[in-house]
DNA sequence: CGGGACTCCTGAGGGC
DNA sequence: TGCCCTCAGGAGTCCC
């Protein structure tokens, strides 16, 4: 489940291989996603040269002089590097010479392929004219590692809200880039309950929020973001962050703080699965 | 406004 | 070993 630090591994991990090189071509195998893949796709990007890729919330950009190729991995999805190879890269095909299941889109460049694989099929691809690319960004709330994302903009935004911590956090338009894991631990390791209404919070929590929020994702990038399930970067390696987890999906274990022996506790709100210490997250 | 239900999708994992 | 069922969740939409 690819939230902001994982996006950033997959961006730094791609810069390596594809700024300044050029597009060869590019494949569309399956453009089945949350939305079609254009098929003008390969046309648009053929013999056109990777300038930047940057990350914006979850979103990852592809630049070149003309385009931006906006992606976002959903839940499953991922770009994977490999070398090109004369032969026929087995990778891509199986046994029959099939293309291997969920591979969706491939661009190559002289050195490296880059694929785009995703199971579930709840990413995207799509493409823009560099003039217009910034309006289908202009809802997002500021990048959570930021110094938009301060105090002032916390407590403006939220004074009045009803809203819970929990899923105002989850809000795109708040802050952008967090997911149901990492705002389970942000709020444990601020001792808040995912429940609290925003107007109830106080500024000392509103402080911790914003500092573990920083602390957490930062950390996680470092450890190369969280391997769950199916998660790994572009060049195959897992993260390890996952083993970092105080809340998450420890359902009835015991709480990591000294001294508290209560047991996690799961509860399905907004169609999420969240976590908590009852003693250490007191409503 | 806020939360609930539903949608897309597939594989993992539990129950029997 | 196997089948059936449920569940996971980003983000959008619709509804009350």
């Amino acid at each position: 489940m690819p939230e902001l630090p994982e996006v950033e591994i997959t961006v730094r991990t791609l810069k390596k291989y594809i700024i300044n090189q050029k597009i060869y071509d590019v494949t569309i195998f399956n453009g089945n996603l949350r939305y079609k893949i254009p098929p003008n796709l390969p046309k648009i990007l053929k013999s056109q040269t990777i300038n930047e890729v940057k990350r914006r919330s979850k979103f990852i950009l592809f630049k070149t002089n003309h385009n931006t190729l906006l992606s976002h991995l959903g839940m499953t999805g991922r770009y994977i590097v490999k070398k090109n190879s004369l032969k026929l890269d087995t990778s891509f095909y199986n046994k029959k010479n099939v293309i291997k299941k969920h591979n969706h889109l491939l661009i190559r460049f002289k050195k490296f392929s880059i694929i785009y694989n995703d199971i579930r099929k709840f990413g995207f691809i799509k493409i823009y004219n560099n003039n217009n690319i910034s309006r289908h960004l202009s809802n997002l709330g500021p990048e959570p590692l930021s110094k938009l994302f301060n105090y002032k903009y916390f407590e403006q935004k939220i004074k009045k809200r009803r809203i819970s911590i929990k899923n105002i956090l989850m809000d795109q338009k708040f802050v952008s880039g967090l997911g149901n894991i990492y705002v389970n631990e942000i709020l444990y390791a601020s001792r808040i309950n995912p429940n609290t209404s925003c107007f109830k919070l106080k500024k000392s929590q509103i402080f911790r929020i914003l500092k573990f929020t920083k602390l957490i994702l930062q950390s996680s990038i470092k450890k190369g973001g969280s391997t769950i399930l199916n998660y790994h970067n572009s060049e195959g390696r897992t993260g390890s962050y996952q083993s970092e987890f105080k809340v998450y999906n420890r359902n009835n274990d015991s709480c990591l703080t000294s001294g508290c022996n209560k047991k996690i506790i799961m509860s399905i709100v907004n169609g999420r699965s969240q976590f908590y210490c009852p003693k250490c997250q007191k409503l």
